[in-house]
DNA sequence: CGGCATACG
DNA sequence: CGTAT
DNA sequence: GCCG
């Protein structure tokens, strides 16, 4: 065990107390200056941090000219400019000697997450344009942890100096020692943030080319995989599920560029970021220095993409049209593909080739669309517009209400998960939303709303979410299945999860897939109808008290995070079944399905 | 060169 | 082959 | 496509 290194380097149990002043005043002898009058937010964020900082060990001060000023906070504009007019001339850089500045969001992450946290990251504009971002080819001593890679000159660069930059302020030395699944888990993954490091553009890049690579590489492997087994889709050779990993790798591009600590500048090399190569560092290149790249371009004007040798790329036309056609629910590459095959590119074209069944040119086969795809064109304004927050509240009157009719029993627990959930910024983070600012920023909306419901006291049956789905249905608040509307009901046997963890905790069946299986949650999947008559995504999750915590990790988390938990969990002694996480009774390496340990030929 | 998250309708 | 996190 |  290497002790916490930062702080101190004493053992934890001999630590303890001087462990828990830093836990509790973690800002102890800070002293802050704070320019209330060009602080956004001003006087109410002044005064939530007067409520604040002091618990922590810092103290404030509106005079410039105070004794013993350690910290100068340099208001930061959304667009990334800092105000250094609004500093006294006492306090105007470089400032009296072992004077730091620092933007707001030093003090509100130093407040979100109750620790100090590293100034450099917060430095203001102009201060960091003096002292460029870390670049990781520095000549520090190679460390044990990570592989070596080669430098554009031959160079071996250490690959921790990387993560060190990357991470910036959540780095902790525990980090040199951890593999990518577990090192992806330490980042913040805060959109915001990313948006004031001034990364989140080509965020957005890469998103949107994972999104074509979605379209083009899943047809493609849906052919691939119809021609080897005979219309038998889902499966490999191995019976492992088959996905696309041409876009799993821009999504863990994005990751990584979403958690970045600096700005990013062109050249990014590859050696920069974990989780990208040199093809994906060519594209974040491109796009810091046009706005974009090519795939992107041709991707958006349904060109064909050529590939690295020039050749064009099956299936890749089109992609842009087809990947709006998946937009809609019940439509996915394949039936998109027919769409564009058949000439259709918009909405329209689809509704209309769907009226004129069998009057459409002759030859070809009338357009059949089924009962989803036929609500979901339909309805498509409402449905591709998403949830606002605004909807929230009626839809969790919807269900308290449901619940309470159908038990009797009042108390329930009804918490807002999912990515409406993420987006909401804690109470302590004045940034962003700041009072003068004239960038106001649309009310985001989501494509869904989620909802978990529990009950600290009440227990009940097995059929309790068919009982809700059947409530709602009848109170008209969702929509019935025979609508073509989503409304889809998962219901798991309790039975079916303790057998599972009981394998689980007797190593029964090992890795080997039991014939039961049910890793899920009690659910609805549905379609909301609100009171003004516009219809939304709606989930309902049902969960035991137990169950609440570890439910709460899935369903708040992202894809992305879910995916790096779940790798990172199989990568190790642990496993997640039945909703709980579980020691693996073994303490074997796993092996892989030729009965081989990790390491073996 | 194998693995890449996992499940249900 | 579609959905969900 | 990236990693070990």
């Amino acid at each position: 065990m290497s002790a916490p290194g930062g702080g101190g380097g004493a053992p934890a149990a001999a630590a303890a107390p001087a462990a828990k002043r830093q836990r509790t005043m973690p800002l102890a002898g800070i002293c802050l200056f704070v320019p209330v009058k060009a602080l956004p937010g001003g006087s109410a964020v002044f005064a939530a941090w007067k409520r604040s900082l002091p618990g922590l060990g810092a103290s404030l001060t509106q005079d410039g000219g105070a004794a013993g000023i350690t910290h100068a906070v340099v208001p930061q504009a959304p667009n990334g400019t800092a105000n250094w007019g609004c500093l006294p001339p006492a306090l105007a850089p470089p400032g009296p000697s072992g004077l730091l500045f620092v933007t707001q969001h030093w003090v509100a992450d130093s407040i979100r997450r109750q620790q100090r946290q590293d100034e450099g990251a917060y430095r203001p504009a102009a201060a960091r344009a003096a002292a460029p971002p870390p670049k990781p080819a520095a000549r520090a001593a190679p460390s044990r942890a990570g592989s070596m890679r080669k430098g554009e000159d031959g160079e071996a660069l250490p690959a921790v100096e990387a993560i060190k930059a990357w991470l910036g302020p959540l780095w902790r030395p525990e980090c040199a020692e951890m593999d990518l699944a577990e090192l992806a888990l330490q980042g913040d993954y805060d959109e915001e943030r990313c948006r004031r490091i001034g990364n989140e553009h080509v965020v957005e890049a890469l998103r949107e080319l994972r999104k074509f690579e979605e379209v083009v590489e899943a047809l493609r492997e849906l052919r691939k995989f119809e021609e080897a087994l005979n219309g038998q889709w889902l499966k490999n050779p191995q019976g492992k599920a088959v996905s696309n990993h041409k876009s799993l790798a821009y999504m863990h591009a994005a990751s990584a560029v979403r958690t970045c600590a600096y700005k990013l500048a062109p050249p990014v090399r590859p050696e920069q970021l974990p989780l990208v190569g040199d093809f994906t560092a060519g594209i974040i290149t491109e796009i810091l220095e046009t706005g974009s790249c090519a795939q992107l371009e041709q991707f958006r004007r349904d060109e064909p993409v050529r590939d690295s040798r020039g050749g064009v790329r099956a299936d890749s036309a089109g992609a842009a049209t087809r990947r709006a056609f998946t937009k809609l629910p019940g439509v996915g590459a394949k039936v998109a593909q027919q769409w564009w095959d058949r000439g259709l590119r918009t909405y329209e074209d689809v509704i209309e080739a769907a009226a004129s069944r069998g009057l459409g040119a002759a030859g070809s086969k009338p357009l059949v669309l089924n009962a989803t795809q036929r609500f979901a064109l339909e309805h498509r304004a409402d449905l591709l517009e998403g949830t606002a927050e605004s909807d929230l509240e009626e839809m969790r009157a919807a269900i308290a209400a449901s619940l309470i009719s159908l038990t009797g029993a009042r108390g329930w627990h009804i918490e807002i998960v999912g990515g409406s959930r993420r987006q909401q910024r804690p109470a302590a983070d004045a940034s962003g939303s700041g009072g003068g600012s004239s960038s106001r920023v649309p009310p985001k909306q989501h494509h869904d709303a989620d909802f978990m419901v529990t009950h600290h006291s009440y227990t009940w049956g097995e059929d309790l979410i068919g009982s809700l789905r059947d409530e709602l249905i009848a109170r008209r608040r969702i929509l019935p299945p025979d609508t073509g509307a989503m409304c889809m009901l998962q219901q798991n046997r309790a039975a079916d999860i303790e057998a599972k963890l009981m394998d689980d905790l007797t190593g029964a069946s090992g890795e080997l897939r039991s014939n039961v299986a049910s890793d899920r949650l009690d659910h609805i999947f549905a379609t909301f109808r609100t009171a003004a008559g516009r219809l939304r995504r709606m989930d309902v999750i049902l969960v035991t008290p137990d169950q609440l915590p570890y439910a709460l990790i899935g369903w708040i988390g992202s894809t992305m995070f879910n995916r790096f938990l779940r790798r990172h969990m199989n990568h190790g002694l642990w496993r997640i079944k039945g909703g709980r996480i579980v020691r693996v009774p073994d303490q074997a390496p796993p092996i892989n399905r030729r009965g081989q340990g990790p390491g073996a030929k």
